[in-house]
RNA sequence: GCGCCCGUAGCUCAGUUGGAUAGAGCGUCGGACUUCGAAUCCGCAGGCCGCAGGUUCGAAUCCUGCCGGGCGUACCA
C-alpha cells in the first residue's frame, strides 16, 4: 500500500459504499475517487470533489452528503487529523504530519523501485518509435520521437506493462532504389566521372562519405558497370550503412531497440497478400478503376483508401495493414505507435484497420509528436532530407549534450510544437532546468560525503528508523515528505496519458522545494538527533531524483 | 474548401477525464555566501487564459461560431 494518498482514497470509498448500497443501481466498483492537492494550504493536504460527483446518483445536496461521508469515514491508523466541509461540498481533508513519515519509510523499503507499480498487470505492450526510413541519419525530430518513445516504455515498464520497443524499417519500395541510385552517381563520382546529380536524389554530404568508403572497400570494380546491374549492390550497402548509423546515433541518445522489424521481411513473407485476402473475407476489399480499395469508411474514415494500385503494386497503407496485423499477433494487449505529427491525416485509416482485422481501436494508441523548429540565434535552420541541408541529432548532441537534449524534449508534452534554438539551448545551458535538477543531485550527495567525514550516522532503514522523524516538523519538511508521496501517481498519470512530461515538471517542483528548504534549514547541525531526521528525509528526495531522472534516461551526477 | 493540432505573463511552456484566489522557467529590477555546493535562495513587477455566445452550483478546461498559426488532404513513403 502506497502511503498516505491511496490510503486515503481507500478510506473514502469505504465511507462512500454504504450510500450506494442504499440505492437502486449503483456501482460502487466503477466509483472513481479523485484527490485533489488544493493550492491553497487552508484547504487541507488533499480535497475531494467526490460528494458533488454523487449529487445526481444519490439526489441529494452535495454538503448533505459530505456530512454523511465523514460520518462514515473511519481512520484505524490515524492518518486523518481533520475533515471540513467546505464551498459547495469539497472534502478538505488534514493528514496527521506523523503519517507522512511512511512515505520515506516507503522509499527506504525498496529505494530503486519507489514509484514502481502494478497497474499493468504484466500486459505485453509494443511501443514502436522513430521508424524513420533508412535514407538519412536522424535528425532532431526523430530525436524528439526517440526521446518520447523511450521514456514512455520505460514508465509503462515501470507501472507494471511488459514493454517491447520496436523500429519499423521502411527498406521496401522505390525510395530505397533512390537510396541505392544516389549512392551509385556519388561513387561514379569518386571514380572521377563527372555526372550530373539527377533531381530528387539524397544530395547530402553523408551520402558523398558513404560513396568514398564503398570505393574503398570495393575498389574500381563497378566504374562505369550499368545502373541496372548493380543497383542492389548499392541499395544494400547504404540501407545497411545508413542503418548502422542510426543505431548508434540512437545509442548515443541513450535508446536502445529492442526489436528492429523489417518492411521487407513482410513482402518476403506475403503477408501483405495474405493480410489483403483476410480483410477481403471478412468483405472490406473492393475493387474499384483498377484498384483494390480498403473500406476504411466502414469506421468512420472520411474516404476509402487504395492498398493495390491499378499497376498491381501494393501501397505503404497495405504494408502497414500487414504490419499491425503482424503486431497484434505476436501478443500484445496493445500497441503504441508513435508518428511525427505530419502523419496525422493516417490516424483514421489506421484506425479502421485496427477494427477492420477484429481488434478494439482502442489497442492501438497513436501518439503524435509534434514537428521540432530547430533555430540558430533566432533564425530557421532549413531542413530536407534530399537537400541534405539538415542538422543531424548526432550534432545537436554534441554541440548541447544527451542530457539537456532529452530534458528539454520530454519538458514539454509532445502533440505542441518546440522551438529548439541551438544557441539558446548552449548559452543557457547553466540555466537550464536539468542543470538545476541534476545540481540539487549533485548537492544532496555533497551533503552525504560531509556527513561522512564528521562520522555522522546516517538512518537508512525502514522499519523503525533510527531517528526521531517527529523532528520533521516544519512546514516544508512535511511539504516534501507529501511531495515524495505523490511520486507513484506522477507516474501512473504519465502512464495512463502517454505523456512523460509530468516528470519533468514533477522533479522540478520537488527540487524547487529542496533548494528553497536548504537554503533555509541546516541539514547538518548541532543538533543530532535532528541532523539524522533530515538526513533521512534528504536521502529520500535524493532517491526520488535519481529514480525519476533514470526514468528520462538522464543522468544523476555526484558531482559537476 | 474539408480535417487534425495549437492559441495561457515580454519570451518558452505547464495546467484541458469541469472545481475554490490561473502557475513555472527565462528575461527586467532589488536583496542573501566567515557556516552542508550561490549552477542556489528571497522579493517586486508582469494576465479580458485568441474573440463572441452557450451548457451549470462552478469553464483556461465541455459545445457552437469566428479570428490567427502549423500540419495534412496521393493509385508517395
Amino acid at each position: 500500500m502506497i502511503p498516505v494518498r491511496s490510503q486515503i482514497i481507500q478510506l473514502l470509498a469505504d465511507a462512500v459504499a454504504p450510500l450506494l448500497e442504499a440505492i437502486e443501481g449503483a456501482t460502487p466498483a466503477g466509483l472513481n475517487i479523485e484527490l485533489d492537492i488544493p493550492k491553497a494550504a487552508q484547504h487541507g493536504d488533499y480535497a475531494t470533489n467526490v460528494a458533488m460527483s454523487l449529487t445526481r446518483q444519490l439526489k441529494r445536496n452535495p454538503r448533505e452528503i459530505a456530512a454523511q461521508i465523514i460520518a462514515n469515514l473511519k481512520d484505524p491508523e490515524g492518518i486523518i487529523g481533520k475533515v471540513e466541509i467546505a464551498g459547495p461540498g469539497f472534502i478538505n481533508i488534514f493528514v496527521q504530519p506523523r503519517a507522512w513519515h511512511g512515505v520515506l519509510k516507503d522509499i527506504y523499503r525498496e529505494p530503486g523501485t519507489y514509484g514502481r507499480q502494478d497497474i499493468g498487470a504484466g500486459k505485453k505492450v509494443q511501443v514502436e518509435f522513430v521508424s524513420a526510413n533508412p535514407t538519412g541519419p536522424l535528425h532532431i525530430g526523430h530525436g524528439r520521437g526517440a526521446a518520447t518513445g523511450d521514456v514512455l516504455a520505460r514508465i509503462l515498464m515501470a507501472c507494471g506493462f511488459q514493454v517491447e520497443r520496436e523500429y519499423y524499417i521502411n527498406d521496401a519500395g522505390n525510395q530505397m532504389d533512390t537510396l541505392g541510385r544516389s549512392l551509385y552517381y556519388r561513387y561514379q563520382e569518386v571514380m572521377g566521372e563527372s555526372i550530373e546529380f539527377p533531381d530528387a536524389h539524397y544530395q547530402g554530404e553523408y551520402m558523398r562519405d558513404l560513396a568514398r568508403d564503398f570505393a574503398q572497400e570495393v575498389g574500381r570494380q563497378y566504374h562505369r558497370t550499368p545502373l541496372e546491374e548493380v543497383l542492389p549492390i548499392f541499395t544494400r550497402y547504404a540501407g545497411d550503412r545508413i542503418l548502422a548509423g542510426i543505431r548508434d546515433d540512437l545509442n548515443a541518445f541513450g535508446v536502445t531497440i529492442d526489436h528492429w522489424f523489417s518492411e521487407q521481411s513482410l513482402h518476403d513473407a506475403d503477408a501483405v497478400r495474405k493480410t489483403m485476402d483476410e480483410l477481403e473475407a471478412r468483405g472490406y476489399i473492393y475493387e474499384e478503376e483498377g484498384a483494390r480499395w480498403f473500406r476504411s469508411t466502414a469506421f468512420g474514415d472520411e474516404k476509402d483508401r487504395v492498398v493495390i494500385r491499378a499497376n498491381g503494386v501494393s501501397t505503404y497503407f497495405a504494408s502497414d495493414l500487414a504490419y499491425h496485423k503482424n503486431k497484434f499477433s505476436r501478443g500484445f494487449d496493445f500497441v503504441v505507435d508513435i508518428w511525427g505529427a505530419d502523419h496525422h491525416g493516417y490516424v483514421e485509416r489506421m484506425l479502421a484497420g485496427v477494427e477492420a482485422m477484429g481488434r478494439a481501436r482502442s489497442d492501438l494508441k497513436i501518439i503524435l509528436v509534434q514537428l521540432v523548429n530547430l533555430l540558430r540565434g533566432g533564425a530557421p535552420v532549413a531542413m530536407s532530407t534530399r537537400s541534405g541541408e539538415f542538422v543531424t541529432l548526432r550534432e545537436v548532441l554534441d554541440e548541447v549534450g544527451k542530457d539537456a537534449c532529452r530534458f528539454i524534449f520530454l519538458t514539454r508534452r509532445s502533440d505542441s510544437q518546440l522551438d529548439f534554438d541551438l544557441d539558446v539551448a548552449k548559452m543557457q545551458s547553466n540555466d537550464n532546468p536539468v542543470y538545476y535538477v541534476q545540481y540539487a543531485h549533485a548537492r544532496l550527495c555533497s551533503i552525504f560525503d560531509v556527513a561522512r567525514e564528521r562520522g555522522i550516522a546516517c538512518g537508512d532503514s525502514p522499519d523503525g528508523p533510527p531517528c526521531n522523524l517527529d523532528r520533521l516538523v516544519e512546514g516544508q519538511e512535511l511539504e516534501i515528505m507529501k511531495l515524495l508521496g505523490e511520486y507513484p501517481a506522477v507516474l501512473a498519470n504519465c502512464a495512463s496519458a502517454l505523456q512523460p512530461h509530468f516528470i519533468p515538471y514533477y522533479l522540478h517542483e520537488l527540487v524547487s522545494l529542496f533548494h528553497s528548504y536548504y537554503n533555509r534549514n541546516r541539514i547538518l547541525g548541532d543538533d543530532n538527533e535532528l541532523t539524522q531526521a533530515r538526513l533521512y528525509l534528504a536521502g529520500a528526495v535524493r532517491q526520488v531524483i535519481r529514480n525519476a531522472l533514470e526514468l528520462l534516461g538522464v543522468g544523476a551526477p555526484e558531482k559537476m
